[in-house]
DNA sequence: AGATGTGAAGCGGTTCACAGCT
DNA sequence: AGCTGTGAACCGCTTCACATCT
């Protein structure tokens, strides 16, 4: 059924498709029907080369001498990424940070679902978050079975980071988000991606202990 | 003053040494007093000659067939990485997720102060989140004034992530933290870095759908 | 003329493998 | 004997530069 057998996209490509999508969505809404690599790589904060090669990975889509037809790259990039289907999201840990992500506007308007909230806190049990209802964690299990593979977004303290992994992937969740402050460790066939905000403020105070250094007294 | 002239030390290790950080953190509560490479890249989720490139660049810190000095190691890093002192960060955006970023515990534990949350919502004005008074966007300057550079969190919609940016900017930050979906223009002496929950999804998807894929049906 | 698609060169980072030190 | 520190090989990604097509 595939349009084309598994051909092999650089993970630095992949991580840049979602740019490319966001740079044509807002293209769409202008009057051109085509863009260029020069003003597609302004937009999404790249270099033209790169939207280039990156875009031959996927296959043939530009017209030389005109550009690239923005409906039909933008087609071509949510297929890519698996976005022509909706994905059943559960978010475990329903803290500050699970409270923000659940009520985040762009799960849905973006082709994620959010199936399930997840807490081990029994003083939770029932709340409703975003207009669903937290479960206990017990029953991830049930919130994403039957469903196609599911994301899971850890949201609770590191701690606990691991056995909610475990759990996520004991439940047949395939990709996994992870926001707590620690190294996971699951199975090779699952995805995992991590935010971890200590990590970018520290990185963040390097650059900026650096810039003081070079920036004080020159003697 | 400083004790060895700026050496260059690679972007990528820069980026891992917060993991070997936390690793170090970790095992200094152990009861052993120095740690091999082998054992801190277990813990970080890299692996051994990774470490020890990576550590060569900031010196050497290790005994050979002895291994790393925990304590020594961990005073290292954090000089490296500046956190030996205090930097002041300003949170611009009080919705869900700026609430979250301010009630993070673990900006005071590692060495960040919440000095200002800045909002342009009238109606949030003079509230206390997280112990800190909400103040209009214009007393930006005001905020951070007088500080060591500070480091500015952008928590708003992506239609005013520019503005607030420029205005960032413009009060003297020197590091931006953007959780806005949108790609910013800065001066070149100014970093930023950014955590983007749909890119980070969208990528999800496509390993999610090739995943599926290849786990479907072989015919 | 104008912009894509792509070999080839260049560059940074990772991994190897072992010399060198304790 | 054990583990670090590091030159060298390797690999993937980026950038260049231009042939190719509309």
């Amino acid at each position: 059924m595939s349009v084309d057998p598994l051909r092999h996209i650089p993970e630095a490509t992949v991580n840049r498709l979602p740019l490319y999508l966001r740079a044509l969505v807002e293209a769409a809404e202008g009057k051109h029907p085509t863009i260029s690599s020069e003003r597609l790589a302004e937009r999404a904060g790249v270099n033209a080369a790169k939207v280039r090669k990156d875009l031959s990975f996927l296959g043939s889509y530009g017209t030389r001498g005109v550009g690239y037809d923005v409906e039909g790259l933008l087609f071509q990039i949510r297929t890519e990424l698996g976005l022509t289907q909706d994905w059943p999201v559960v978010i475990v840990g329903v803290g500050n940070l699970g409270h923000a992500l659940a009520n985040y506007r762009g799960f849905g308007a973006r082709g994620f679902e959010i199936v399930g909230l997840v807490d081990n806190d029994p003083s939770k049990i029932g709340e409703e978050v975003a207009g669903v209802e937290v479960r206990p964690l017990e029953e991830l299990g049930d919130v994403v079975s039957g469903t196609s593979p599911a994301i899971g977004i850890i949201a609770t303290p590191a701690a606990v980071a691991q056995d909610v992994a475990d759990r996520l992937v004991a439940a047949g969740v395939s990709s996994i988000l992870n926001f707590a402050p620690t190294v996971l460790s699951v199975p090779s066939n699952v995805s995992v991606r991590k935010v971890d905000l200590a990590i970018e403020l520290q990185v963040l105070s390097f650059y900026n202990q650096r810039q003081s250094e070079t920036g004080a007294a020159a003697g």
